[in-house]
DNA sequence: ACCCAGGGTCATA
DNA sequence: TATGACCATGGG
């Protein structure tokens, strides 16, 4: 498998990545969820608001009118959406009995659980279940698509759970740790190998091929 | 001015 | 099942 090898190479290139970066789960949680499509320095001020006002927890958050949870997470973008799916989570995370009470499931049924939340689609519960949780399952992200496929190790037609299927066989002797630090590296790193996302695939496949140590 | 970023939902065919 | 529209801010 050359799943582990870009693995390694990555990791010698770039060093350990040290995430999530937060102060709690929760933080984690809802990071997972303002990140959607958002560069992560707008969803660092939109944690800050909510850190300014005291309004980082489900209590606060469920307390809150939509338009003032609207408005403290307004850098994220998407901040109407964005406002009922944390509310969503909150009420789901409330429910649910809080982490004490979810860490006690499998993974495979806690991966359920989240996937409900309306608002929390398949990477937003990866992120949850392996940052928050500390479980191995692969998060599979834009990058993690584009680069594997221009490599030719996967199909590029390929869905999110066959791909999420063929790594986590491919690392099912690794940690968690290893499952942290690898997406890490792909988020962090991954567009400093293939910057643009339109069709350079020549060069974008040369540049992959170069960083990662393949032919 | 245009493109994109640590996606997901819903309607349509 | 597979596209497309939509959400919306901020940096390059």
């Amino acid at each position: 498998m050359r799943i582990r090898s870009v693995y390694q190479r990555l990791y010698k290139t770039y060093g350990p990545q040290q995430w999530w970066p937060a102060d709690s789960r929760f933080e984690i949680m809802v990071g997972a969820v303002l990140t959607q499509n958002t560069a992560w320095v707008n969803v660092e001020r939109a944690i800050a608001n909510l850190k300014q006002a005291s309004a980082l927890s489900t209590e606060a958050i469920l307390d809150s009118s939509h338009e003032q949870l609207a408005e403290w997470i307004r850098p994220s973008g998407y901040f109407n959406i964005k406002a009922s799916r944390l509310r969503n989570f909150c009420q789901w995370y409330q429910q649910q009995g809080q982490y004490d009470r979810l860490k006690r499931l499998k993974t495979a049924l806690l991966r359920q659980r989240l996937l409900m939340v309306n608002g929390v689609g398949p990477e937003t519960a990866d992120d949850i279940i392996l940052y928050a949780f500390a479980r191995k399952v692969f998060v599979i992200d834009a990058y993690t698509k584009r680069i594997f496929s221009r490599l030719g190790l996967s199909d590029p037609s390929a869905g999110y759970e066959s791909l999420r299927a063929q790594f986590e066989k491919a690392l099912s002797k690794e940690s968690v740790k290893t499952f942290n630090e690898y997406h890490a590296l792909i988020v962090v790193h991954g567009k400093d190998v293939c910057k643009v996302k339109p069709r350079c695939e020549q060069c974008c496949l040369a540049r992959v091929c170069q960083r990662v140590g393949l032919d």
